[in-house]
DNA sequence: CCGGACTCCTGGTTGC
DNA sequence: TGCAACCAGGAGTCCG
């Protein structure tokens, strides 16, 4: 579902769109597309009406529009949940039938222009939020919801030898640990498993097991994989994910482990494996990704 | 600190 | 054909 680039891509389809763009009307048409949001919807409404917008920003799977306002260090939070979409439209474009929200702006070069929150299952949702200092960086913001949230690894102020030793202190298995989105963001279920597909790792390896430069070839390959992504313009196998212009971006194709199950592996011609993972499924070649002891080899 | 269960949610698919 | 059960899972919370 939207991960790190999918989320890229809205961002910088919007950026053009937004920068600069004033608000001239929000309609919320379902509240629990607010969920985020701290008050009520009145609230979200009027405080965003006839505010002026900068370009967005993105950490991992959320994103933010600040609000040209210095005095309130105000921002539109977005979070796209699972099946989230963020359409950009004319004005007279017809609505989607899972349109949330509707933002009508007017922009000093392209005009009158819509932004439309689409969102089937609606697990993500807008806001108001604040912006507050980084807690790792001077001279920077992140929003309040945002702040515990890790740097993601295409970030440039991402830590590598952080990164590696908190995953080195954690006590847990390394897909769990690259989906926890406070110890690095972006990655959800799709990647996890193709970046630990890449770097040849279970799902199940403990993270204290994980030797130094194995834990860097997949933070290498958690990077390749998310760039690749990014240059195809994001994954979708479902078209649940659409792009600003809503348009499908897809790369599904390209995908080596995730809802593979049952397909040859793409490196050695075993079946991929499907496991059941945290309320979720696991893709994996159980001659390629094994869990590694660290005297002999325990597998599966 | 960690894992597991639970919550939010709907549309497409599967199975009887 | 019809309907119900099932599945997809990001993130927060709570509990043991």
């Amino acid at each position: 579902m939207p991960e790190l680039p999918e989320v890229e891509v809205v961002r910088a389809g919007l950026e053009p769109a937004v920068d600069g763009a004033t608000i001239e009307r929000v309609t919320v048409l379902d509240e629990r597309s607010l969920r985020r949001h701290a008050g009520p919807s009145e609230d979200f409404t009027a405080r965003l009406t006839s505010a002026r917008l900068a370009a967005p920003r993105r950490r991992g799977k959320f994103l933010w529009v600040p609000l040209d306002d210095l005095r309130d260090r105000l921002v539109l939070l977005v979070h796209l949940g699972m099946s989230g979409q963020v359409l950009l439209r004319t004005p007279d474009a017809p609505l989607d039938r899972l349109t949330r929200i509707v933002i009508d702006l007017a922009h000093p070069v392209h005009g009158a222009l819509r932004v439309d929150f689409v969102d089937q299952r609606v697990f993500g949702s807008m806001a108001l939020d604040e912006l507050v200092p980084a807690p790792d960086v001077e001279d920077d913001t992140v929003p309040r919801q945002v702040a515990h949230i890790a740097r993601d690894p295409i970030d440039p102020a991402f830590d590598d030898e952080r990164f590696l030793a908190s995953l080195r202190r954690r006590r847990t298995t390394v897909k769990r640990a690259l989906l926890d989105q406070t110890l690095v963001s972006g990655i959800g279920n799709i990647y996890a498993d193709e970046a630990l597909w890449a770097a040849r790792i279970h799902a199940d390896q403990p993270t204290e097991t994980l030797s130094r430069p194995r834990a860097r070839l997949l933070l290498e390959e958690v990077r390749l994989v998310l760039a690749k992504a990014l240059a195809e313009g994001g994954t979708s196998f479902d078209a649940q994910y659409v792009n600003v212009n809503g348009a499908s971006g897809y790369f599904s194709h390209s995908l080596n482990a995730y809802g593979r199950g049952g397909e040859p592996c793409r490196r050695c011609g075993t079946a991929i494996v499907r496991v059941a993972f945290m309320n979720r499924s696991s893709h994996f070649c159980p001659r390629c990704q094994r869990v590694r002891g660290s005297r002999g080899s325990r597998v599966e």
